[in-house]
DNA sequence: CTACTTTATGACAACCATTACACAGGATCT
DNA sequence: AGATCCTGTGTAATGGTTGTCATAAAGTAG
């Protein structure tokens, strides 16, 4: 591997002179500079990452953490943060796993992106202790070196909500996301303050996983005990895909019809739904643009404020009137 | 930020025998190394990464570079890499885009995995003549520091082919990948063969781009030009799902009836089509499972042969018989 | 022409961990 | 008892880069 001390011996000067050249900075004479570039790119130098990350005391990386990699919200959300990042000087990897939260402590890179329940709040904390920089999307979690971008839940499932109730539906189904998810205990909570304003809503709690399995067993349930067409509002759109297509293949009710289904998210994947799937909308975008702004300004040392994506509802023929 | 000079001060030893320690060498007693344990816990010691590969002039990480992070492909291909890398000792990461491919020359990373036709192969060639190890999973690569392990195209186009020459199609519309994509040549060209092959059949080839627009637009033309009705080969199974989904709503054409339709890769979202439809399979998993292992046995200086992998035919209702 | 800046460059320590080698002291062997 | 071998520990070099401080040369002022 060939080195700035390389370079400093075949253009005869100090290695701290080659630093500065190749750093760009104004101590060096011009002419020695541009001698010492050119014989840089005639060695093939590249700086080699992990010197320079043990010198500056950084890496110019930024670690999002996921619980897998098959989830269908990521894509935008990745590529707002990646655009942001990048603009910034700023790399931009993705993990997923117990093992590789090691990269945070051990300095791999700057600060780290939290979107997976499984990375434990309490471990987040402690990092957060030894000075690293973190941002959350799926909790709350109050300490100077974490900063929350998250979305407004209650907002969404209080317009979904409302959606159904206004179109007159008095029997409902809920259908959750795991136990233990914010996303899920938050929108739960909007739904049962939109419930409590209202009178002679008849409604069953269903425990859902967020995938798909979660609302095909939801259907099942759902088609078992049908009497009466019913509304059902699963806490985020894979679980209604779930749901949609168990029902279709199963039964003989019609969605939109017997049962009124609204999702949340908006995924990409309900823009080939037929009906189209009434749900709520969010900038996933931005929401992973945020996300790495106020990282990378927490990494500057900056104090932010936590930030709040806001939320919209996206109406759909997967949701009709009640009939009385 | 402590390192094993602190411990060493505390424990009143040297540093390398706190190293030792903490590497679990047998050279130092049980009972020092037990006391230097006890104090890098109390002491809330973490390794710096950046210092040990620098050392080591190895990082234990292995990067994955993909066109973007939307692909529907990715998530099992993922996890099987995952589940590889982690047995062996490394950790995975993700990347995108020109501005990360740094981080393999500048030794960030031990190894790359590549899918990403905008990865040059020029850059790649350049990297691995610096002794870079590389797995290539989207095209055919001769350096002895790269592997391939690529899909059987031709095995799959000609699968696919033959299964509506069987069912006695005549006129046939191909939808390709973007122009350049090694996948789609491959496929392209065992379907001419399979077109050689036989008499009489009329095709004609649409230029496609693997994502849902490109099989919008082929939909748009099918539709304009339809007389009978037609077979359809799309190149993957994205563009099979946006035609699908074009012909359904911008036209009284049926999937299976008058349009029939074969994809390529059998994605999660065709589960959840209406009629199922026909494509060709393969494993995912393994498929990123075999290309973790070539790259971790390149890295550890073992010569690997190139891998393949094999596909097998789906069949579905998307593709019925045509009628004389 | 001396004294004081300014400027370009060099020497060197530091970042943190690993590891080859040296060394001291005890155990083992003749 | 002297020679030899282990064994546990320390010393110091190493990896590549950055950046502080020192120094030499050139420039400016008195």
């Amino acid at each position: 591997m060939v080195s700035i001390k390389d370079i400093a011996k075949k253009a005869g000067v100090s290695i701290s002179t080659v630093s500065y050249a190749l750093n760009g900075s104004s101590k060096v004479t011009d002419e020695t500079s541009s001698r010492i570039l050119a014989i840089a790119q005639e060695l093939n130098y590249i700086p080699n990452a992990a010197a320079r990350t043990l010198k500056k005391r950084e890496s110019k990386i930024i670690g999002v953490f996921l619980t897998d990699f098959k989830g269908e919200v990521y894509g935008d959300l990745l590529d707002g943060m990646k655009e942001v990042a990048n603009t910034q000087g700023y790399d931009l990897i993705v993990c997923s796993g117990k093992q590789s939260h090691r990269m945070l402590p051990e300095r791999m890179i700057d600060g780290a992106i939290i979107l997976d329940q499984a990375f434990e709040s309490e471990e987040l904390l402690e990092y957060a202790d030894r000075n690293h920089k973190i941002v959350v999307l799926d909790r709350e979690l109050d300490h100077k070196n974490i900063n929350q971008v998250l979305l407004d839940n209650k907002a969404g499932a209080t317009l979904a909500m409302e959606y159904l109730i206004e179109r007159g539906h008095q029997k409902m189904y809920i259908v959750t996301g795991p136990p233990g998810s914010f996303d899920s205990m938050q929108r739960m909570k909007a739904v049962k303050q939109a419930l409590d304003r209202v009178d002679h809503i008849e409604w069953i709690e269903i425990e859902g996983d967020f995938k798909k399995s979660g609302g095909e067993k939801a259907a099942k349930q759902i088609i078992a005990d049908y009497k009466d067409p019913v509304a059902v509002f699963c806490l985020n759109d894979e679980m209604a895909i779930g749901l949609c297509n168990q029902i279709t293949e199963n039964s003989s009710l019609v969605i939109g019809e017997q049962i009124h289904l609204i999702g949340f998210d908006n995924i990409e994947l309900t823009r080939y739904m037929q009906p189209r799937l009434a749900t709520i909308d969010y900038s996933k975008r931005k929401w992973g643009a945020l996300a790495a702004e106020q990282l990378i300004k927490l990494i500057a040392g900056d104090t932010v404020e936590n930030e709040r994506i806001y939320v919209t509802l996206v109406e759909g023929e997967s949701v009709g009137y009640a009939v009385k």
